[in-house]
DNA sequence: CCCATAGTTAACCCGTTGGTTAACTAAAAG
DNA sequence: CTTTTAGTTAACCAACGGGTTAACTATGGG
């Protein structure tokens, strides 16, 4: 149940670029052809080229050759694997959401601690030999 | 509803790396102390220290330094974050199964289509001028 | 005061990313 | 056959990621 799965490194890492990201939401709405998805970037036609492999190595993309076109289209299990990984972990911790508000409570005691600690630890140096 | 959205792009990356999510995964259980969260990794101190500092940048994590020691809790509102993008764009996509469908049966269409073409092509040629 | 502990910062190495331009393959159209 | 059009591959570059070791800060304990 924590098995570092390499697939998910890919799913990551791919949807962590914004060009990517973006892709990946006109491909939401249709399938498109490389050429399509590449309209609204201002980016060479090699770079989305890349982006495109990047994608399709993660799993997030299918890709269909038709002549000199190649069509895309999403794949929704990439992004469901990522989120379920997301799930786990987040639910898990939610059902501790008490334990988050005393986390932030004790920064803040602590912080009152830290400067009653240097108050006291002044005092002493007041006394104290100084060589 | 497609901004680039910087902070994703650090979500996303600070999830791409498997030791990363393992700590993660760790901090999903119970707070823990730098020092706790790297005792199972064979990687040095430095390196952790880079790893909870992407973690942090991120908005994964949040840190309580009290005395030496540096306690760490989970922050699920990037978790969420990055569950509200994928869910919005699965979302979008699975109310369209049925275009997958079709785009995967296309894939067998035009593989069939290519067969034949290539042998028009090919009845042309021997028919053709040969130079 | 001296030493161990917890953790970070600095400097460095090497592999990878994201971008470029130039050259290439392959299909469509003239 | 010639030229566009769609897209990839190759070679290169600056920047960055993940790891290291060495040195440093700062708290805690004898």
């Amino acid at each position: 149940m924590a098995e570092p799965d390499p697939r998910l490194d890919r799913i990551f890492f791919a949807l962590s670029d914004p060009t990517r990201r973006a892709i990946v939401g006109r491909l939401a709405g249709r399938p498109s052809t490389v050429g399509e998805l590449a309209q609204p970037f201002s980016i060479s036609a090699p770079a989305i080229s890349k982006h495109m492999k990047i994608l399709e190595g993660a799993g997030l993309i299918r890709r269909r050759v038709e002549g000199r076109r190649h069509h895309c289209t999403l794949d929704p299990r990439a992004l469901e694997a990522a989120q379920d990984w997301l799930s786990y972990h987040r639910d898990f911790w939610e059902a501790r959401l008490d334990e988050l508000e005393s986390f932030l409570e004790e920064s803040d005691k602590s912080s009152q601690q830290r400067s009653e600690t240097t108050q006291r630890k002044g005092s002493k140096r007041m006394k104290g030999t100084t060589p």
